[in-house]
RNA sequence: GGAAAGGUGGCCGAGUGGCCGAUGGCAGCUGACUGCUAAUCAGUUGGUCCGGGAAACUGGGCCCGAGGGUUCGAAUCCCUCCCUUUCCGCCA
């Protein structure tokens, strides 16, 4: 969220930033208005309130050397009346200004590539090749199922479409990757594991920016009024919500596996074979919290740790830095990493890392005291460490023998029971 | 799900309509004393919003789980919700 002095500071520069997230402009001037209203209105009722309260006090005092005090009642009666009514314009008031701010996207990071849509993308850096293979490599969905290691027909039986079962030695592939990627990342890079909730309440998906605008894209239950976590990213980041931390607290690197739940809105009939976009599919999360100064540089350093476990795994891959118009809502600069798929012959994004600077600390009121005892925003990052749904794909596709066979990565055996590669029955 | 008791500042805990943002204790910070540690004494200690100031700071509003209500005045009375604890029920 906006720091509403920040617009009202500097309004044009804000706008300058904002043109190249494509957003609507007029919620800045909107913003403006209401800021304004809302200072006239605590002016007036502020008054009237120091003057209540210096009344109140006397009319205390009257009664209590027994003097009538019900003319100054009466009088101040009057005053009440008004605070009431100014009180419930503010609120109103309050509440307008909070919606504009809740709308507006964070601004990007002057190092961010300006440009409309992924097209605007800058690669970064490559690591590793592509894999040759002397026949034509099939996508996973191919060996998957002569393998029988998924099966999303009967998926669509227990739930429906964009759900997929993993099964005998796919099941566990999924499972050693978990364990894997956890691994690395609290043993080897200092990350502390977190088993979180994943039914999120509404103020924690405000607090992260899924709310209030992208409500269609995350599923919602009836009752009560939860949503399914679209990422650990929700819940991790929401376990300082409204805390205020001290300097030496920070700073904090959690990671968490949670299944995540995404409605996918806007991409029917895209991308239906295979795994790579489901409804629910499974992820090891990486979140910090740190000093402002900081937040940059511990985004390169997040970036490398969701890309150890592709190096460790020997997977081909390219990390992105998004444009301006490809970034998310919340972010300031994110970059994506994409593997491999051999099979599909193209690169898909299994992991995103974003520092959202104090967007999400600022609507999550996460604090901290820094080295002057002043209370400021932390600075909040995440990044998928990974998403197993665009992992596994790769994996089967990059690993597979002529004859479709799967050979397991020399890191995922000890995960595995000890056995080297995937056969069919 | 049913019944009961509760939610007060970093922590403990007092406060049932009027100088209560809140007694007291602990912890923290500052100073004095001490060869050092400890002890003792004195002072001090949150957040947020609006205004003034370059700043240190300063004037005011709000914050006693959250949101409403009653009242000239609410931590205190009333309503709704959330959470905690205990007992019963159910249950992986």
């Amino acid at each position: 969220m906006f720091d509403i002095k920040l617009i009202r500071d500097n309004p044009d520069k804000i706008k300058e930033s904002l043109k190249k997230k494509r957003t609507d402009l007029s919620l800045v001037d909107d913003a403006l208005l209401l800021d304004k209203k809302r200072r006239d209105i605590i002016g007036e009722v502020e008054k009237l309130k120091a003057e209540n309260n210096k009344v109140s006090g006397e009319i205390a005092m009257m009664k209590k050397e027994g003097k009538d005090a019900s003319a100054v009642i009466a009088a101040m009666k009057i005053v009440s009346d008004k605070i009431k009514v100014f009180d419930g314009e503010l609120a109103k008031t309050d509440a307008e200004l909070n919606t504009k701010l809740l709308y507006i996207p964070n601004i990007p990071h002057e190092s961010v590539p300006a440009g409309d849509d992924e097209k605007a993308n800058v690669i970064v850096r490559h690591w590793g090749s592509k894999p040759s293979f002397d026949f034509k490599p099939k996508p996973h969905w191919e060996i998957a199922e002569y393998l029988d290691i998924l099966d999303d027909k009967r998926a669509v039986k227990v739930t429906g479409a964009r759900f997929v079962i993993y099964k005998g030695l796919g099941a566990l592939l999924e499972r050693a990757l978990i364990n894997f990627m956890l691994d690395v990342q609290t043993r080897e890079n200092g990350y502390t594991e977190i088993m979180p909730p994943i039914l999120i309440n509404r103020d924690s998906m405000t607090g992260t920016g899924q709310l209030p605008k992208f409500e269609n894209d995350a599923f919602k239950l009836v009752e009560p009024d939860y949503f399914l976590a679209p990422t650990a990213e929700v819940p991790v980041t929401n376990i300082h919500k409204d805390e205020i931390l001290l300097d030496k607290d920070l700073p904090i690197y959690y990671t968490a596996y949670t299944p995540c739940f995404r409605k996918e809105a806007g991409s029917y009939g895209k991308d239906m074979k295979g795994i790579v976009r489901m409804h629910q599919f499974n992820k090891v999360e990486l979140v910090k919290f740190v000093r402002p100064g900081d937040s940059y540089d511990e985004l390169e350093k997040l970036t490398l740790n969701a890309e150890s476990i592709l190096q460790k795994l020997d997977l081909h891959y390219r990390v992105m830095l998004l444009s301006t118009g490809d970034m998310t809502f919340a972010s300031a600069k994110t970059y994506d990493i994409e593997v491999w798929h051999p099979g599909a012959d193209r690169f898909w994004e299994t992991s995103s890392c974003s520092n959202f600077e104090d967007f999400q600390a600022r609507r999550a009121r996460i604090r901290f005291k820094d080295k002057e005892n002043k209370v400021c925003f932390v600075h909040t990052l995440n990044g998928s460490g990974l998403a197993t749904s665009r992992l596994f794909p790769a994996i089967i596709e990059a690993n597979q023998t002529k004859d479709m066979e799967v050979i397991i990565p020399e890191v995922l055996r000890p995960y595995m029971g000890g056995i080297d590669r995937i056969t069919k029955k």
